[in-house]
DNA sequence: TGCATCGATGACTACGTAGTCATAAGGTCG
DNA sequence: CGACCTTATGACTACGTAGTCATCGATGCA
């Protein structure tokens, strides 16, 4: 037996004698030998894992993990985690991706800015940014429409009978606060609906949760409607309002946005809007490891849909 | 410049004189010369990546997974995820594992039977079992302490005035739920009073979901108390039976088992036994990276504490 | 029977790094 | 000022694989 007769019966066994295939595999069994994907990868330029660069927080981002990992196995590629508790670790955190000659990279995270994008984009590795509005252009995109969603979220509402607003954004300097925010205020100022933002500080539940009880305390500034930028948050404000007696629909109409897993639990039952979750991981995946001419637009926008809770049912 | 220079430059800079470090240095960037992990892992037969098998599905893998990927990014290692979605995946999932020769690798999943626990160990790779007690014996493992996490909370309803009560497990063949019942049914026996099991059928939402309904309709059949095996299937109760019209702890009392983070959302506010996952994380990582010698006790068993929710307050 | 063809196999090499050893340059001290 | 030591650097090799090319025996056909 040589070497390159036990290389073939692992990596093309079609062209090794039946025979020679067994007693190779017999012996393998024996000895314990199992090929070295390390190895494998330096000769092939090719490591079949791909890179997520995501925060290590929040529910919405462990919801897509668990998504692109279940899409990649059936990819037979890996997933390999680079998650990040401070924006400020975002720069390490590439270095270090630079150094894995990954098949592709996910960018998901608004901490990712303009200067990252640009040593992404001379790792020369494929990129997709997930989510990330701000990245369009720069990179591969695949979003959701964020701001026809919070239109129809806006209209959902005034069809309700909304005739004043809040919006509730986590961070207000990301994208995707911002284009939420603008979708809102679109829609509800062509009903003479006037909308104002309000920053929780972050993509969390706590965060939602104490800035629903400053609203609930401020007396002067009521709203028919409280539109929240995301789930997580949504659940918090839900309830933080609660703790101070104020329960929607019957006092507010409230919504969210993302369409968590949890926001079908009868306990909060939220109108949202839904993310087509499994098709922009599947459109991500695509763009990343498929398509290799960029023929297509690079920057693909997904609508989401309405999922109708009782948060809004007047 | 050879090579060799330029590789200390990144591996060893102290080996350089301070000169030519600053040459090196330049000439990569402006070539956009970046270290070769995958090369070096070859080289150095170590990865610094650590590898996990965890199912695709559930809150709790998820949180744990995130608090892994924290841990691991701090001591500068990554972390590859192997999850799959049907126990009979997990074959194939541990022959790709083999081929990375990983630093480590966490085994998380009571779908990982004896079988395949021999089949790790045959791999040689360090590894640990995270509560995953039936590994205990077979596989260093990392556990939160079922039993006696168990017994606290059986004591703590019975101290509420429990005179009956009923555990709802997800899946009746794991470890973890018989651990988590038997613990409860020697601290409530020790009182007179009987626990059924009842099998819900998933570690999920749902489950918990429809097991309550008909637990509600079984009216010849109420407990005092509902146990159930995990906060993510309580949830699920709590809201079934909230559909019912049965509302904790007005008209039953009811724990939890994790400590999920949502137990401590104002809606559900469930009582239950809290993980200490940190540590439970950083012991499995202990285990797997600094340790070597197999010198202290191979299973680590950590307790957990009571969070006393609103669901158990008479 | 001789020649062309084809399938199976082996020898060899490159992938990019880190460690070993050798070598060259500079510095110290008697 | 020379023997010795220290420090910086280079040459070389192995890690385990896959692809290229060469080799060899068997088969088919004239």
């Amino acid at each position: 037996m040589s070497q390159a007769t036990v290389a073939r019966v692992f990596s093309s066994p079609d062209k090794v004698a039946p025979a020679t295939r067994e007693k190779v595999r017999a012996a393998a069994d024996r000895l314990g030998y199992v090929p070295n994907a390390i190895a494998r990868s330096l000769k092939a330029q090719r490591t079949d894992i791909v890179g997520a660069i995501v925060p290590a927080f929040g529910e919405y981002w462990q919801h897509v993990l668990t998504l692109f990992s279940r899409q990649l196995t059936e990819r037979r590629k890996q997933l390999l985690l680079f998650s990040f508790a401070e924006p400020s670790q975002v720069n390490d955190v590439l270095e270090t991706v630079a150094r894995y000659r990954l098949d592709g990279l996910i960018a998901a995270s608004a901490s990712i800015g303009p200067a990252q994008l640009a040593r992404i984009e001379q790792l020369a590795m494929p990129t997709v940014a997930f989510n990330q509005p701000a990245a369009a252009g720069l990179v591969p995109s695949v979003t959701v429409d964020n701001e026809a969603g919070s239109q129809a979220l806006a209209a959902h509402i005034v069809d309700r009978g909304a005739r004043s607003a809040i919006f509730v954004g986590g961070i207000a300097s990301t994208s995707t606060d911002q284009q939420r925010y603008r979708g809102a205020v679109a829609e509800l100022g062509t009903h003479g609906v006037a909308c104002r933002y309000v920053e929780a500080g972050a993509f969390s539940y706590e965060a939602g949760y104490k800035i629903a009880q400053h609203l609930a305390d401020d007396v002067d500034d009521r709203a028919d409607a409280i539109l929240v930028g995301s789930d997580e948050v949504a659940f918090g404000v839900v309830d933080g309002l609660r703790e101070r007696g104020i329960e929607a629909p019957r006092d507010v109409l409230l919504t969210g946005f993302d369409g968590l897993p949890q926001a079908s639990w009868v306990g909060y039952d939220l109108t949202t809007l839904e993310q087509p979750v499994e098709l922009l991981v599947e459109h991500a995946l695509t763009r990343l490891l498929d398509d290799g001419h960029a023929s297509e637009s690079t920057d693909v926008v997904v609508p989401g849909t309405i999922r109708q809770g009782r948060t809004t049912n007047a």
